[in-house]
DNA sequence: TAACTTTGCTTAACGGTGTTAAATTATTTA
DNA sequence: TAAATAATTTAACACCGTTAAGCAAAGTTA
């Protein structure tokens, strides 16, 4: 009975090629165009057999962030493990997690949920960009005059954003939901920053 | 020729009605599951008249965003002119900009792109925890002993995955791409976070 | 070997999407 | 009133995820 296990080899390949195919698709055209009927055509069948290999498309990016968030934890680990102090050892997984996130991008951004809403963001009119010409404006008035240099400028108002925007995200596609929390890390970030410039 | 002008009033008053109806949609169903039939639906036409009034679905999420970018700047009008220290004025900003994001969540995630790709992510299996375990315990590990408590840990832990993450984020969705700005913003905070831990 | 059953896969279909072209109805103009 | 124009709808195209029915090959049993 060894063609049985020869079947479930074949089943087995088939249930990767669904997943590889997919991730191809993902990569080469994001993963919001990702469609049943495309990954059939990738692995040369029809798209009702993908269903006796995954419930529906949800199982399948499930299972590519599963393998995203997998690779993730590899490559932090062997960051890791080039040092011995903890700080540098912290520092390089947090690196280790940027370097992913570029390397991967349309991974990153299924796992995480980042995406564009719809076009694209180069001529952003005048609106759009009032809230951080604000923002920009009144970081530069508190940054005393000696540092006051564009670049140091860009950098604060991008640590801003990237602490408030990030956190903001993580409660909005996680349900993280602990005010305390929340709100102990925003004033800490913010209120260091700030005396950062000081 | 009065008329002329009631018949104009009228097309602005449906342009209105459209983005009305989009936002009302957004707002009850999430912004995924806006589509043009239900629009049209809510302000009683079929769905081809809307394309009188708008290019595409685009167009009209773009001006939602748009309005949206409007509400945000004048909430963080209000906030900054409750002060005149700039530094109180620039931690009262980004509390509005905070409070904002959590007053119109799906219109935040229409202006910034932030979605769940597509289950819960409650009982996430364990792969999907394994790198902020990782994260989770290196920073435990650099915390001095005597202020090791469960909740500081949580703290530091979000302070350094939303500034990451935000980062990230930011230049997924936007095309920032100023490496030179992303890695000083990225060093100066984490290296920040981490002597403020010690 | 012949009949029956299971398996693997495809075709066809349903209800949904954004979008466009043609047809129809209503309104204005001559 | 008749012709022209505008407003609106119907119908259609090509796509989407998903399911049910059908078919043909393979395996199993008599």
């Amino acid at each position: 009975m060894a063609s049985k296990d020869r079947i479930l080899r074949l089943k087995e390949e088939t249930r990767c090629n669904i997943l590889e195919a997919s991730l191809d698709i993902v990569k080469e055209e994001g993963w919001q165009s990702l469609s049943m009927r495309k990954i059939a055509d990738k692995i040369e069948y029809t798209a009702p057999i993908i269903y006796e290999y995954f419930a529906n498309k949800d199982a399948i990016l499930n299972e590519l962030t599963r393998m995203g968030y997998v690779k993730l934890a590899r490559q932090m680990e062997e960051a890791r493990d080039k040092f011995t102090d903890p700080a540098e050892q912290l520092e390089a997984m947090w690196l280790a997690y940027w370097n992913f996130a570029f390397a991967e991008k349309d991974l990153y951004k299924v796992m995480y949920g980042v995406e564009v809403n719809c076009c694209v963001f180069e001529n952003a009119c005048p609106d759009m960009k009032a809230p951080s010409n604000m923002l920009w404006d009144k970081i530069e008035e508190v940054i005393p005059e000696d540092k006051r240099t564009e670049d140091y400028i860009c950098t604060k108002y991008y640590t801003f954003w990237s602490v408030v925007h990030g956190l903001i995200s993580i409660n909005l596609t996680n349900q993280h939901r602990s005010d305390e929390i929340n709100k102990q890390v925003l004033r800490d970030a913010i209120t260091g920053i700030i005396n950062s410039m000081k």
